[in-house]
DNA sequence: CAATTTACTAAACACTGTTCATAAAATTTT
DNA sequence: AAAATTTTATGAACAGTGTTTAGTAAATTG
């Protein structure tokens, strides 16, 4: 039957246009200045209707979750992986910042939120996107091993602290930690730097720790 | 005029009551759970008396923020100064997990939030509870230098990125990206582990890696 | 005792996520 | 083609949120 086919099809397009209604308002407004009643307008339709196509508010934050890790990944293979191993380490940390500040509220959705990981523990479903994202730092890091960086350490554990480093200085940086550390420290303002210097600053300090493991 | 003065230290009471009642309820429903009303409630008056003490929720969750700082100090200040500078900076670190585990709201209330670090920003005033930390963190890596670690590195950026890790892997651990990783990720599964032996094999890991910076 | 200031609150406003009975459209059956 | 049925969409309501305002009760002052 082609007409079922047709109302199927219609009804995955509406689907996916409270997604992308929905997308566009949390990087407008963000997360939490987002309501369903807004999603609904935008579309078009009743505020009732959404929850014809999604059992709650989280379910739609889940797809958006599944999205975000697709289009970080997709910054992750603009990378050059014909450079050497520790090159490529440090291109992918320059990604995943530059991911993190290009889309704040996606990355707020995807690393920073609760929710929609509770999701994925309770789908009780495979979550190939993130497995993914951290499979691929964890080759780096073994990769980096063969062209003599972090003899005598386990790939695992230092890979969580290369994510957890760049997580850390990424939200310390959204939070507004960073910047007031950078204008009223006095620790800190002797470097006379602003809030992107500093960022910089940290990063670059941070490949020359990861220099200083090779051998 | 002894009313007077009476009447004052009943108007401070008051504001602190509210405190306490906001801080109790915050720790035990989560921030976001917690509302005026309920806040009202527990100390027995209107919700719009509330209003006559703080401008807006706002405010009560910076007050917060400042007590929540104490308290951080108030747990470093267990650790046996008499220490080596290194076994010093390892044991600031534990303290820093503990404190984030013992108290995950108000960890997130003073690491994870903008809110409170705005309205720092908009007062103008000096935040030393914040600076103190900082520094308590920067000069412990000044005295592993004359330990003979992190020769040529810069202090500051050193912290920071020590900082960063720290609380990359405190946060990545509450919301559950850790946990999703030790249950379903090929790569960390090898290893075996729960979720705590995970977070605590990632810390040694850490220490490790410092350890790595001397001479 | 009356006037005034201070302390407080009930009620309302404009929101939020979510549910449910009802209405409208589309499809199938007669 | 008309009637019955299924699918799709919604208005209205529920219980909650932060916040404001107008008005009341209590305490202080003249």
């Amino acid at each position: 039957m082609g007409v079922a086919e047709r109302k199927e099809r219609h009804k995955e397009d509406l689907k996916k246009d409270i997604l992308t209604a929905a997308k566009q308002l949390f990087t407008e407004k963000g997360f939490e200045a987002t309501s369903i009643r807004a999603i609904a307008e935008k579309i078009e339709y009743s505020p009732a209707t959404i929850y014809l196509y999604y059992k709650d508010k989280n379910e739609i934050v889940h797809a958006l979750h599944q999205d975000g890790f697709n289009l970080l990944m997709q910054h992750f293979s603009k990378i050059d992986f014909s450079q050497p191993a520790f090159a490529r380490l440090i291109a992918l940390g320059r990604a995943y910042m530059q991911f993190a500040f290009e889309h704040p509220d996606v990355y707020a959705l995807i690393f920073s939120m609760k929710e929609p990981m509770q999701h994925v523990a309770e789908c009780e479903k495979e979550w190939h996107e993130g497995d993914r994202a951290f499979s691929m730092l964890y080759k780096t890091v073994e990769a980096c091993k063969e062209e003599g960086y972090f003899k005598h350490m386990e790939s695992v554990g230092l890979s969580f602290i290369i994510w957890s480093t760049m997580h850390g200085l990424c939200t310390l940086h959204k939070t507004g930690h960073l910047e007031h550390m950078a204008l009223s420290c006095a620790e800190v303002t002797t470097l006379n730097m602003d809030v992107n210097a500093l960022l910089d600053h940290n990063f670059e300090t941070f490949v020359n720790l990861l220099e200083k493991l090779k051998n």
